[in-house]
DNA sequence: CCAGCTCGTAACAAATATGTAATAAAGCCG
DNA sequence: CGGCTTTATTACATATTTGTTACGAGCTGG
């Protein structure tokens, strides 16, 4: 697992546990203690996921939350907020305002860094360094590399995460939609026709190591992978 | 899991995390606000599963469910309620109205998608992906497989969508209006003799596993699928 | 600001599925 | 055995779904 996180959290003592979790995750931090610190941050490097806090001085953290996935640039940056609320209205408000979980503190560093595995998992796989392999056909999101029996496969990064997220769920019909919602992601419009353009260059970049025949067309109802 | 899920909330909020648990789930979502407009979207199609808002501006979820169990061609939807009290006689009250499952807020994603594949389990075993198996002959609905004792059995989309129905219902005669109202869906259009072919098809898909004897015709009744 | 990618869409081609009608076969009843 | 009804089978035109290609817009890194 690699990727930068920011936290944005006003208590010192709760930033420096969970900046430690994060490290020990194997995550590269940045720290911001408001929600303006945040935005200077974020506007000079994107991270890849954003932990922050439902309580904070000045703007509340769901504010910031509305305010980053208002702006284009921002806008599929994964979040999670941390809240210490257990009240179920704040956690519904809080996944409304467009975070991707929600974590009510108290909470374990163990938690912690499997709530991020799981939201990079779902929102950005790349991030994920989990090496997938299948029959010789390696993806290593670390490097962002794809390998056919030892031979480099070269993709673009949608036919990537398409492959990825195939490999890491094979054996299974997934419908147009699904694939948006999945690779795609959720706030996106694209037709469904464009999957099947992605397929076909998927499926070029795998021919000539003889992959391509692993994506399967199920009629009716969307691909597959799976060995043939 | 697929299926189509109408979500009847007329809080955004709520509706928004439903909606994405759902699709997290594997279903489709359709979305109502209100009564008015379920009513709308279940003119145009007939969802899977309705799930329900007890308290909703103008005709209570409770009036939606009465009315759907009124009307046969909506009578068979599998509902689940959704339930602010917590109040004895309120739950007792939506079962009474016709519910299959009611679930309190607040609820989990988890709890939720639970309770739906379990309803769907009991009521519409059709929609569930869970894998079914008679005598060697194997329909796996998640990567839209069939096998007979291993072998790979191969159709077009009805056919699938008929065996599979066909053994999740076994040993009992369906009428070709059940038929077409269970496989094809309601709103459609289509002679009672198409349903011949189809099974036609059907056998001749089945017959090299020589599973074709297991579709029976019965006359003057309909069809069945059993041991021969 | 340019060059090179990547992306989404449209347009057309190909493949496959679907429904219907016509004809044959089978079952039922006297 | 007929006639009648119901089902099977076949062929075919139509629809639908998917594959493929080309192209312009948008980004990104220099």
């Amino acid at each position: 697992m690699s990727g930068t996180i920011l936290v944005v959290e006003d208590e010192p003592a709760i930033q420096e546990l969970i900046v430690m979790t994060l490290k020990r995750g194997g995550h590269e931090t940045i720290r911001a203690g408001s929600v303006e610190e945040a935005s200077k941050l974020i506007d000079h490097a994107l991270p890849d996921l954003a932990l922050i806090d439902w309580m904070l001085p000045g703007a509340s953290g769901v504010e910031l939350t509305r305010r980053l996935r208002g702006n284009p640039r921002t806008q599929s940056i994964p979040i999670i907020m941390l809240t210490a609320r257990s009240d179920e209205d704040d956690k519904l408000l809080g996944l409304d305002s467009g975070a991707d979980d929600y974590i009510t503190k108290p909470f374990s560093p163990k938690e912690l860094n499997a709530r991020i595995k799981a939201v990079l998992r779902r929102r950005a796989p790349e991030i994920t360094d989990d090496i997938v392999e299948t029959n010789g056909l390696v993806v290593d999101p670390a490097t962002h590399r794809v390998s056919g029996n030892g031979v480099t496969i070269e993709m673009g990064p949608t036919e990537f995460r398409l492959l990825h997220f195939f490999m890491t769920h094979r054996e299974r019909v997934h419908s147009r939609t699904q694939l948006l919602d999945q690779v795609w992601g959720d706030h996106v419009f694209v037709e469904d026709r464009t999957i099947d353009v992605h397929i076909r260059r998927l499926r070029q970049a795998l021919e000539p190591s003889g992959y391509d025949t692993y994506v399967q067309t199920v009629r009716g109802a969307g691909y597959r992978f799976s060995k043939p």
